[in-house]
DNA sequence: TATTAAACGGAACGTTGTTCCGCTTTCAGT
DNA sequence: ACTGAAAGCGGAACAACGTTCCGTTTAATA
């Protein structure tokens, strides 16, 4: 379940109780301004303490750990998603668009303390955002690398769920470390990726 | 702390009780196999119970979870830094030692249920582990990088500590997904680094 | 065999995830 | 405005796990 609020779906919008509705909104600050400071696996607790509501409160809204962090970082999915087409047709060339999409990505992902840690954990409650930030990204970036093949500016071969999944692992961190910087990585691999 | 058996160490190792040994002994055998099947980061009471001993005596040989897990992998580790020099000797060009080394890596690290994942993990008691592989196997990765950096076959300006993380970053996985290869986004990553 | 220090076992405590249920609040129908 | 069901809420309670601590056991030595 990714979508509690229901806000995409087709129905008539069944609207929830007043109280319930300013709840949700509560938690998704509260929960954006937990991330930040303790990163995105923060103590339930600690988020429900923040919000001024009980545990119970946030697992009705939000089922999943993944529900929650999905809802609080959709915007910028989205955004990321849509960036796409966009840069593809506005940059120099296919696989142009495709770096900079990349870079996208790449902060998106680096700026979200944790987010990249998670997005690969295989504690509970996380295999669902692993799921939902791939199915909105993949076609996006098969787009860009089918253009990019097309091109020939690539060689064939490689998917984008593979990149994606590779781009996303080298993203993860812990603290700042100088020695390490998932930027000159992904680099590296569109480097490999590109045709001599 | 990463060597609690002291058998390395110079001075005139001071010999643990009998029963002591034995228990170390039997601990990295029921260690070694509940990583198998649990992964390394199975629950210490597993492991105890496995054992047949209390939780007390695994603290108390293996203070944290890496001490543990460097134990049972010890020899691997070493016969992969060992390698290195043994490669570069044999094969037909640095760079290729460095793509053969590199696979052992990848090997070891693919096969052992778990090991890249925690290896990355912020969780208590893997920030050791992390350490531990790096300082033994970043030196050897750097005599290989180097030695293809002299022969001319990449370019320069890539540090073994973010190429080794690099590579431990792309193999972390969940369970068998037939759509992501850790060995081919090694292969990008170093096709990257190859000059040209 | 008696002594002692090392080693042992596992109860106990703290932290976190997750569920469950009695109480409270909203709101439609009057 | 009133009222009663239904929706929602809070947080106690339980489970899993890491880690510590101390009374008891046991190997080594005299």
């Amino acid at each position: 379940m990714v979508n509690p609020a229901g806000t995409s779906g087709k129905g008539p919008a069944r609207s929830k109780r007043a109280d319930a509705q300013r709840n949700q909104q509560t938690l998704l600050t509260a929960a954006a301004a937990v991330f930040v400071t303790s990163g995105v696996d923060a103590p339930i607790r600690e988020i429900a303490a923040r919000a001024g509501v009980g545990m119970g409160t946030i697992y009705r809204h939000f089922p999943t750990r993944a529900d929650l962090v999905v809802a609080v970082y959709r915007h910028q999915v989205e955004a990321c998603a849509e960036a796409g087409p966009t840069l593809l047709a506005d940059a120099a060339s296919p696989l142009a668009a495709l770096a900079q999409w990349v870079d996208l990505f790449v902060d998106f992902l680096v700026t979200k303390h944790g987010l990249a840690n998670a997005m690969q954990s295989d504690t509970s409650g996380f295999d669902a955002l692993h799921t939902y930030f791939l199915d909105r990204l993949v076609p996006v970036c098969a787009q860009l690398l089918d253009a990019a093949t097309d091109a020939g500016e690539i060689r064939p071969g490689t998917r984008a769920y593979e990149l994606m999944r590779g781009i996303g692992n080298l993203c993860i961190s812990h603290g700042s470390d100088p020695r390490y910087d998932p930027r000159r990585l992904v680099e590296l691999l569109l480097a490999g990726l590109a045709r001599n």
